[in-house]
DNA sequence: GGTCTGACCGTGT
DNA sequence: CACACGGCCAGAC
């Protein structure tokens, strides 16, 4: 019992950040709405630091809404995350995902989650 | 068990 | 346009 609105907070942010496509990026805020908690964004990232061991969830795909690699340094290695991305097909300059909006993913509007 | 911190974001001045 | 501030909430100390 006592089942709370979200007993799972970070399992439901693994959940989205699980379904981030191969080769697109979404923000931490996006998540957060997603999950119904739209401005707890900084938990997200809370909840990244702990996903670094899980490799089913891809952390480098998550960036900031400016689409800065705030998170970089909790990768080993200081350009891992970077070239995480450039694997897939994006470009990163200074710390930047170049062109953010076009490989942008807002899970939000992707899986439906608007109407519910 | 109070206090501080943090991979953020939106808004106000 | 730059900077400050509040909010949200789970862990560490």
């Amino acid at each position: 019992m006592s089942a709370h609105k979200n007993d799972n907070f970070f399992e439901r942010v693994y959940a989205i950040a699980r379904q981030i496509p191969y080769g697109r990026a979404t923000s931490y805020g996006a998540i957060a709405r997603a999950i119904g908690a739209a401005k707890s964004a900084r938990m997200v990232g809370y909840a990244m630091n702990g996903a670094s061991m899980r490799e089913d969830v891809p952390a480098h795909r998550v960036v900031n809404r400016n689409g800065v690699l705030t998170g970089k340094h909790h990768f080993p290695g200081t350009k891992l995350m970077q070239q995480l991305l450039e694997s897939e097909g994006m470009v990163v300059k200074d710390d930047q995902i170049v062109e953010f909006k076009k490989h942008y993913w807002d899970p939000v509007k992707e899986l439906g989650l608007e109407d519910i």
